[in-house]
DNA sequence: AAATATTGTTAACTTTTGCTAACATCATTT
DNA sequence: AAATGATGTTAGCAAAAGTTAACAATATTT
């Protein structure tokens, strides 16, 4: 019953288009990270087994479970990534580098990062 | 030719040790990450075979190009490890953290977020 | 409605990185 | 030298996360 790296990101992903005012199937999801359609329709038939995503439709539906995760992720996933990109990083890179750490930093790192980042924003 | 993450961990674990003065055989570095004498007798012969280790009397050597990668991983680990500690993570936590995201960082992000530790470290 | 194109699923494979079990080798101690 | 113990290797397994190939089910277009 754990949730694992690639479905963390899955669900963020959903999240993120969902955001953007788009409606997400199973194929848009494939497109969007370049993985094969086999790939993505496993990995969201175990999302929706373990109760992350109801699939109405063929449309991707984040469960409250789901959502939860998804928020999580995204939350980090920009944060991160702005924290870089005051920091000089080149905005491509620093997105890239936000997805990979973003499932790897413990809370409270997390956490502590994030009130460092308030405190020296005007350095 | 790849190197994968686990082989950065061993080559780091290996210059750690040597660091505190110890010769390291594989039976060690098993003990010193809590893993079967067979996944690292494999791991290392593999390392052995791409050139990043010698491996004399039973005892890990690194070569250059061993040393290059560890160095480098081991110069992130601390690095980082201490960034967090500064912020006010518990120790253990940012040894923890700090060996995660240690491979994922690109080295544009690392080198920025070091310029910018140096920067705010007396705020 | 029939033909075509798109989307989803299934099965079997690959890679990374760990495991256990069984065996081989090397070192120590009696 | 023989017995014991420590270390290293090999073979086969597993899980996570991707792949391709072949097929099934939907949609769309003529």
């Amino acid at each position: 019953m754990n949730i694992y790296e690639s479905a963390e990101d899955y669900l963020e992903r959903i999240l993120m288009l969902n955001n953007e005012g788009k409606n997400i199937k199973s194929i848009d999801l494939a497109r969007s990270f370049n993985y094969s359609r086999a790939s993505i329709s496993r990995a969201i038939n175990n999302l929706a087994d373990e109760g992350f995503i109801d699939i109405i439709n063929g449309y991707l539906i984040l469960t409250e479970k789901g959502k939860a995760i998804a928020s999580k992720m995204l939350d980090r996933h920009m944060k991160l990534s702005e924290f870089f990109v005051s920091i000089g990083v080149e905005k491509k890179q620093a997105l890239e580098d936000a997805c990979k750490i973003e499932h790897d930093l413990s809370d409270e790192t997390f956490e502590k990062l994030i009130r460092h980042i308030e405190k020296t924003k005007c350095v």
